[in-house]
DNA sequence: ATCAGTGCAAACAGTTTGCACGTCC
DNA sequence: GGACGTGCAAACTGTTTGCACTGAT
């Protein structure tokens, strides 16, 4: 299953079933999912739902970054700024609350001109 | 339909139908979505999909704001930092990109102790 | 007569589950 | 022979669509 390792993108769980089957033939979609919850239980791989799109999977031992969404491709680029990172925890502690994960999402599109 | 407008949380569309249902009686689903997609293309209302949870609504006219959501009730609350929109747009502006929407969700739990 | 808006039921997409089967220890 | 992992088909959830009907214009 770790077709994943070696790719450099976010493919969803139809394209790596479509990458893995060649190597593993017959393999089944329910059996990607399957192997991609448990991936991601182990904290192994992470899972971003982006907008409109099935979710898609990465492996988690890159560092921690956020994503710009090209909404005319689908494609995402990877993106970190302590910045924007920084302030986050401040704003949930002071209403009592710890922060279990985040999600940071630019949809984006090229600039025109 | 506008239900919404005096809704003070982020109701989901079967949660809508049944407040909407009482005064609008026989009322379906599927109107109901098609509504909140009509509204939604119109500017009028926003559509947010927090994670696990089926697509949520709000009207557009309030203020602009970040969503932090409580992972034990599934509450939605709202917030706002400029800290934290102020470096997007020139992250997205660097590699050539504006930024048409972007989401920040901040997934949280209740502090323990 | 036409048109926009509706309900119903069925389609749909992505994901998950039940189950029967095979394999390995 | 018991546990595990699989494929297949079917279930499931949230959402959308086809279609026939209605009621206003």
């Amino acid at each position: 299953m770790d077709v994943l390792a070696e790719a450099e993108d976010h493919p969803d769980a139809a394209e790596l079933h479509r990458r893995a089957e060649p190597r593993a033939p017959g393999l089944s979609l329910p059996t990607v999912y399957r192997t991609l919850s448990a991936l991601e239980d182990q904290g192994v791989i992470q899972r971003h739902q982006f907008e409109g799109a099935p979710a898609c999977f990465q492996r988690a031992e890159t560092a921690h970054h956020d994503h710009m969404i090209d909404i005319g491709t689908g494609e995402a680029v990877e993106f970190r700024s302590d910045r924007i990172e920084e302030p986050q925890a401040r704003i949930a502690a002071k209403p009592g609350y710890d922060i279990v994960h985040h999600r940071m999402e630019l949809y984006v599109r090229k600039t025109r001109g």
